[in-house]
DNA sequence: TTGAAAGCGCTACCAT
DNA sequence: ATGGTAGCGCTTTCAA
């Protein structure tokens, strides 16, 4: 069921079986619907192989992700494939599970397959890897990481605004003691949170105060374990704004199990808004930072240079919102700086 | 960069390059050396579709999903994914969002990369689709829906064990008056649910009471809503089962919202074990089907057809467990049904 | 063990 | 507007 039997059904040339299919070229409407035909009675579907191979251009974009059950990832995924099958593009879905080995292996697939482009959400990436891809020429777009150079772009998330947004949030709901728990040491996005975090404090006029700052790992243990130590300070923070959502939940579930209220005795502010923050007894008061425009940032960053001939890398600006809810409210403690 | 490239600098002919990359043909370890040198050397990559050309196998597996967002599917799909890489075998994922139109051309994209096999996990899959798919002698594995042929294997869940333990777990908590929420009527696995409540307390000599088996929807509002509706009646039950965990969510957040707590006032069990339900105030206790195991069952059953040539559809039944958690407990209600 | 060469199914260029 | 045909990069006989 090749294209050559099809040209024999309809009484054509192969070459005018492929101009149907194609498009591209103008061709006789009566020899059309010969074509149509012969396809419909042949149950004929084009080999994309074969045609990858023809044309030279594969019509697939790399997605890489460091993990794909992540709930930070299926909703980026799922509009980046929507996206890709809306212009006729497939997606090559590799997720390296946080292993440097299987982060290579997912770039030699890509090489493979001859992709038009990469959409690198993941920060494992050994620069040596970028460089193979590079080299050869393949555009990238890095999620947060990364410097924007010839066929590399990149998306920032504006965490500074969005961490912004909640402090002045928290300090209009009189809060002055606020604690933050951060992210892994090595995630460069966490380490842009913290420091994001500490400058929005001072500009508030606001000191760290010492213990304020605990350590997480964005996972839910994270949260708790630091929630823990927090309340073990002699004195507590009335709120907590929290490196991501996972942590934030974790902060939740400890102050839960402490039999510490929230928002009564304390606030609580994540950051990301996955769908399990909406869900939570009481919701998480959170930043929002859109999955689907990250997708579609990335999309266009890779189809604007596989396809526009965008050579020049671009920066792309994604922002963050604060989604008020139930975790935040007015702080109940009395002020005790003035004695 | 290509295989021609690297048999000159290696001074070999392509077929020995090809023969070194594949493995399958002995080569001289001297030949080989010089080979593989020059793949360094040029770094080279081979070209995957001019590779399914040449030898018309396209190591491609389809998956098949209603939505990758879906709290279901992304562990299902990661899983999936590991074994096929670990098999060296490619994944391609299509999305149906529930749409026909889109699974139609899911359908059209596996039929053009010449799939070796496709894992259909959604239910809106139109007969004549598969039709099209089995035709052309594509190995098939759906789950929980269709029937086994040649060349079409299903992957059955045990609802019906699942749903017994769920409801053996309640009765010997005492609880009698316990209601169901039930999912989408069109959906299959849905049905098998509700009907293996019904048979279950059938068994355990309980009658459903009017109006105890409620309509839902799978999503979380459909849960909160069907939880009004039953907190409206003039006799409560004492324990709600759900058709799947979202469902579970919703009842849980409305019996917050009406403040009847949970499991003091009413039990709530759910299925699925979504990772979602053990961070719910309380943890959801939950049938769990262990999506490792879908996957696991639905990669060898297709790779079983591809590989090993077992033409005879396999039906593989994934066991369900019960998860005790903390939404249910001992039956504080006393019982009105001897007067 | 290795090389030569005929495809695999399609596209795209050159003719007509 | 259409046909003929030379590749695209690889695999796989067939010979040597």
């Amino acid at each position: 069921m090749n294209i050559r039997e099809v040209a024999k059904v309809a009484g054509v040339s192969t070459a005018t079986v492929s101009r149907v299919l194609s498009g591209s070229v103008p061709v006789d409407a009566s020899t059309e619907s010969k074509v149509r035909k012969a396809i419909e009675k042949t149950g004929y579907y084009p080999n994309s192989h074969a045609r990858m191979l023809g044309s030279g251009k594969s019509n697939t974009y790399g997605l890489i992700v460091s993990d794909i059950a992540n709930p930070f990832f299926p909703e980026l995924v799922k509009s980046f494939e929507r996206l890709a099958v809306e212009h006729n593009q497939e997606v090559l879905i590799a997720n390296t599970d946080y292993h440097p080995e299987r982060t290579e292996h997912c770039v030699r697939r890509m090489l493979e397959h001859k992709v038009d482009g990469v959409a690198i959400m993941t920060s494992e990436m050994d620069p040596h890897l970028i460089q193979i891809l590079s080299k050869r020429g393949i555009p990238i777009v890095f999620l947060d990481t990364g410097t924007v150079g010839r066929l590399i772009s990149n998306i920032s998330i504006d965490y500074e605004h969005g961490i912004d947004l909640a402090i002045n949030h928290l300090t209009s709901l009189k809060h002055r003691e606020i604690a933050f728990v951060e992210g892994p040491k090595d995630l460069k996005s966490a380490t842009i949170r913290r420091d994001a975090f500490v400058s929005s404090l001072k500009r508030n006029g606001i000191k760290v105060a010492p213990g304020f700052i605990r350590q997480g790992n964005h996972g839910i243990d994270g949260g708790q374990k630091a929630m823990t130590e927090l309340l073990a300070l002699p004195k507590r923070p009335t709120a907590i704004m929290c490196s991501n959502d996972l942590t934030a939940i974790g902060v939740l579930i400890a102050a839960h199990v402490a039999g510490v209220r929230v928002p009564h005795d304390i606030s609580i502010v994540g950051f990301d808004d996955i769908e399990l923050s909406n869900l939570m007894q009481p919701a998480l008061t959170t930043i929002r930072v859109s999955r689907t425009e990250i997708a579609a940032r990335a999309f266009e960053a890779l189809y604007g240079a596989a396809h526009g001939g965008i050579e020049k890398g671009i920066n792309y600006t994604v922002p963050s919102e604060l989604i008020e809810r139930g975790s935040t409210g007015l702080c109940t403690v009395k002020t005790e700086r003035k004695t």
